[in-house]
DNA sequence: GCATGATCATGC
DNA sequence: GCATGATCATGC
């Protein structure tokens, strides 16, 4: 039973603003305050997925049912609260995705997009942004910014046209009976991220007997940055973004067909057709002349961005093997061995685990020629990891860690070990060292995917 | 040719 | 100043 009635959005937004700039624990009575922290306790004080309930009930004081239903049932808002972090350089980002609805595999394979549950329970989501920080707890945090999500209306056309193919290539996915392999990385602004109490939760899909973990629709944390900066942070307008005549067109689409011009052109052919003249000397010569072949205005391309796809230009020698391994950012010995690989209620997934399955790769591919110093383009090639070869990158990840909490420096796995992926040093040099769990400094290292790998995702 | 370690250039 | 992406160098 609601005791304050929401009639219209109006009547949201007008209590919401009595949030911003303001915690639970200065907005709600003692009596409250204690009936809080009795029931939930001290530790789940610190379960960010609790912030959302306690706004609800405490706050707006409505009590929502149905789950297929909004929140606010008759002014048909969705509510979610999210973190967001402050940083130097862009003021605030996302601190993780935005997550929606859990994914009913049973049910969505009988749904089309426009008459899907998500968009029924979404269509107007106001979303309450709040600082967060290391230490508080929930009732802590700071809101700082609320903002209406209206999928049908306040999305750019060109977004939701592509949030729909990620719709559709989620729902698509499971119609194949292959649930158990999807990834976040699947897709571009609307993702199927994993959600569960722990990693060991999988529940039946309709069209294969193979158990699925549950996943969830989420905006992925580099589409909600660029909410962020476009809906609050009266951010700049779009000057990284392609020129594209057709906006129906998906970037995956546009970057390919664009690319696939200079086919089997040398990069000296590329630049006259082009127009430009690039420093060869350059180290990143390779991906500059990507970045022009796309038609990029600067070295970012939204599109891209708000996706988590990274460009990476790829070498193969003229016998066509490729022989550098693809790195990624290094790791903290100290915090690694913290982790836990899979999700659980209370901890998130490694940082490895996390970028294997949300992380897509543009590979743009150079052949070099033989006896030459010209390298010629092959092809472009959207990439993300296989949720097939994701034990095996676990048998690495947990192999790694082991080592690292024995102090085993020396047997970290090499690229013998397996045939997915490596540990190698990846610093400034020899001397670029941090501590470990011992006490000790070793060299910075990190994951890298085997190059013959790649080589073979290439094919 | 490959494994492994090391380093460089750039831009944020 | 440092992370990131992209090699380079060496030795077997």
């Amino acid at each position: 039973m609601d005791s304050i009635r929401y009639i219209s959005k109006d009547d949201v937004t007008r209590r919401a603003r009595d949030l911003l700039g303001h915690n639970l624990r200065e907005l709600l009575n003692d009596k409250d305050i204690d009936d809080i922290e009795k029931k939930i306790g001290h530790y789940n004080l610190r379960r960010k997925g609790y912030l959302g309930e306690l706004v609800e009930k405490y706050f707006f004081q409505i009590t929502p049912g149905n789950i297929s239903e909004a929140d606010f049932r008759e002014a048909k808002v969705e509510l979610k609260t999210t973190p967001i972090k402050e940083s130097a350089k862009r003021k605030f980002v996302a601190k993780e995705r935005l997550v929606f609805s859990m994914i009913n595999y049973e049910n969505i394979i009988h749904e089309t997009w426009e008459d899907s549950s998500f968009l029924k329970k979404n269509s107007s989501v106001l979303i309450l942004f709040y600082l967060w920080k290391e230490i508080e707890t929930i009732i802590d945090y700071k809101f700082k910014f609320m903002h209406f999500l209206d999928f049908k209306n306040s999305i750019p056309d060109e977004d939701l046209a592509q949030i729909k193919r990620d719709w559709e290539y989620i729902v698509n996915k499971i119609r194949e009976g292959k649930a158990h392999l999807l990834s976040e990385g699947d897709t571009f602004y609307l993702g199927a991220c994993t959600k569960s109490a722990n990693s060991f939760i999988v529940r039946d899909q309709p069209l294969s007997k193979i158990k699925a973990k549950p996943r969830a629709f989420s905006l992925k944390q580099q589409y909600v940055n660029f909410l962020i900066n476009n809906r609050l942070l009266s951010g700049q307008d779009s000057t990284n973004k392609l020129e594209k005549n057709d906006v129906n067109v998906p970037v995956e689409k546009l970057i390919t067909d664009r690319l696939s011009k200079f086919q089997n052109k040398t990069d000296i052919d590329i630049q006259n057709d082009i127009d430009i003249r690039l420093n060869k000397k350059n180290k990143s010569y390779k991906r500059m002349l990507a970045l022009k072949m796309i038609g990029a205005k600067s070295n970012k391309i939204e599109e891209l961005q708000k996706a988590n796809i990274t460009l990476r230009v790829i070498t193969l020698e003229h016998t066509g093997t490729l022989r550098e391994s693809i790195s990624f950012p290094s790791f903290d010995y100290t915090q690694i061995i913290d982790e836990a690989w899979g999700e659980s209620g209370y901890e998130r997934m490694s940082t490895f685990h996390e970028q294997l399955e949300t992380n897509k790769f543009l590979f743009v591919v150079f052949q070099k020629e033989k006896n030459s110093n010209l390298i010629r383009f092959k092809k472009a090639q959207f990439w993300n990891f296989p949720m097939n070869d994701i034990l095996e990158a676990k048998r690495v990840w947990e192999y790694s860690v082991r080592c690292i909490g024995n102090g085993d420096y020396k047997d970290l796995p090499g690229i013998r070990f397996s045939n997915v992926a490596h540990v190698r040093p990846h610093g400034r040099n020899a001397n670029d060292k941090i501590k470990t769990p011992q006490g000790t400094y070793e060299v910075k290292r990190s994951f890298w995917l085997n190059a013959k790998y790649i080589e073979r995702a290439l094919k």
